[in-house]
DNA sequence: TTGAAAGCGCTAACAG
DNA sequence: CTGTTAGCGCTTTCAA
């Protein structure tokens, strides 16, 4: 909390011998006011030691110096690069940075939108759980930017993973699988959607079969089942929704006897932390999470500005690429 | 950003054909106005959508309904838990959870609670890198929390890891071990020297040798000098300041061939992601991080009120265990 | 129990 | 270029 008194615009005028309003436009608008005047209160202001109250501030403006990143699960590694880059980005602007989770959940999400509205400038959704019809509504009434989310009309950053998904297909058929198992992440995710329609297409394009499973929970604990479920199908390859499944799935072939790569290949996405310390190494599609973040965070600053005008729906789209490590190899038999 | 004009507690007053100030009552202290007034008027509030300004209220109140959380580096797992923790206490109690980053710097953390000071209610510090008169003198003006130090006078929430370096100790001991290296962290790092003191009492009572090296950087990648350090000193036993030196360390001594825990046993501390599917797994000494995070918050609640009061110097101690897995064995020879 | 009025600290017209 | 003035939306005396 803080101390009893603090100093205040007035204090600094009266100090300084000049309006309050004077003050105020020495410290933002520098250059509407005389430099001689404006040094002098900045000395003023220094040596008393003031600091502008940001409430008072975005109270009055309207603007709040800040912004919101939504994270559905701060368990998973994944965000920790999305999350760092943002908080770097907002940082490096002088802007404050809330940071909240909706706990995997639509509803809460949108709670915390609601919740967070009045005291920030615009919201990051990283990984949003709300439909694309949320979206749309919310961005009525809020700023709003998306992390690994492509919704039309809205701006969004994203690491490319259809491509990046393709890649992963040849880099399989290269060592000869005729077929692969992708093991699918929540049915509202995006980015599983697109890992889909990447494996599809690259798996169509050279004559592959790809078989979807799941959804099965994002998390090493899913990996159990779905390891079990990729064996069923007689696969060689299995791709998982992203490296936490992945090493779920290295762990549970491990102790049923699975050798890999020499039995099944096993690809993940994400390079999370662990990813190449874990046995096998996992063969990942990494990507600069930290840029979308920051990316993010950059739309909103953009935007912030012309609330009214109808926002161009700027999209980010980074590059991703096949960090390949020892889980996967050649197609048994 | 909001629409052009949300609905003020003027609205709902006109609307409700009362005050103002008995909307505000309504809303705040519900037993200070007629049941029946209160009950149109909040009926009037929700039909309008209503939604109180945090911003209006915290600059006329002084009370933020929000705390800041000051980390030294985002990128390290170690934090996720008290982040986690301290995040879900601040939710429940409504309270809005700033987070931000220090980078490992004193003089970064003083700004940050500098630039925070006026929109929140407090800071939780976690592993600060300011010294105790610095935060003794933050203290006079700010409400702190801390979380993984113990500074006198000062409401803190750690894990112990004193005791669990004695029972380190205790471990390496019954396996024969007769000396052990301890690959030290950050000089300024609390827990460092806590962990320090652990075993040296520990390896006292047991008639066994400790060695200190370092300091060295908590990451992975200091593991590399901190592995040949201690390989140089011929020890048997290698108990690393955190997992994630640890886990580099592993990584050095299997470079080298130097076989653990056959030749040498690792030991780390936070029980992190990895430290569980690293090879050999890590044996390390756990704790509830994420208890320290919620507990560190709910100290900064219960001060909030009595800023003046001298706060009593609350702490919270939490245990520690110790999780044996596959870094060490038998001494060799 | 309720209303009127005075700010919290700052910014933004509008004059001068 | 600078001062005066009027709020931003809410809480909180002080009266009624």
């Amino acid at each position: 909390m803080d101390s009893p008194k603090r100093t205040t615009i007035y204090d600094v005028a009266r100090e300084a011998g000049v309006a309050a309003s004077t003050v105020s436009r020495a410290l933002r608008n520098p250059r509407r006011v005389n430099a001689a005047t404006r040094e002098h209160v900045l000395q003023v202001a220094e040596r008393m030691g003031y600091r502008p109250s940001p409430l008072a501030t975005a109270l009055q403006s309207g603007r709040t110096a800040t912004v919101a990143m939504l994270v559905p699960d701060i368990t998973n590694p994944h965000f920790f690069g999305t999350i760092k880059g943002a908080e770097r980005r907002a940082s490096a602007a002088g802007i404050t940075f809330i940071l909240s989770y909706t706990e995997e959940s639509a509803d809460n999400e949108r709670t915390q939108i609601e919740h967070l509205a009045r005291s920030v400038d615009g919201f990051v959704l990283a990984s949003s759980r709300l439909s694309d019809e949320s979206l749309w509504e919310l961005a009525e009434e809020h700023n709003l930017a998306l992390v690994n989310r492509e919704v039309k009309g809205l701006p969004s950053a994203v690491v490319d993973s259809r491509v990046g998904s393709r890649q992963i297909v040849e880099h399989l058929a290269s060592l000869g699988h005729r077929s692969l198992v992708y093991l699918s992440g929540p049915h509202q995710s995006w980015p599983a959607g697109e890992r889909w329609r990447g494996l599809v297409d690259g798996a169509r394009g050279l004559g592959m079969k790809a078989t979807r499973l799941g959804p099965f929970p994002p998390r090493v604990v899913g990996g159990g089942a779905a390891a079990d479920a990729a064996l069923v199908t007689g696969a060689t390859a299995v791709v998982a929704h992203n490296d936490l499944l992945a090493i779920g799935v290295l762990r549970r072939l491990a102790e049923r006897g699975v050798a890999v790569p020499e039995q099944v290949s096993v690809v993940g996405y994400d390079d999370i932390f662990g990813a190449d310390f874990c046995v096998p190494a996992l063969t990942t599609l990494a990507g600069p999470q930290d840029e979308a973040g920051r990316s993010a965070v950059e739309l909103l600053l953009e935007n912030r500005s012309r609330s009214t005008t109808r926002a161009p729906d700027r999209r980010v789209m980074l590059p991703s690429h096949l960090v390949i490590r020892d889980s996967t190899g050649p197609a048994a038999r």
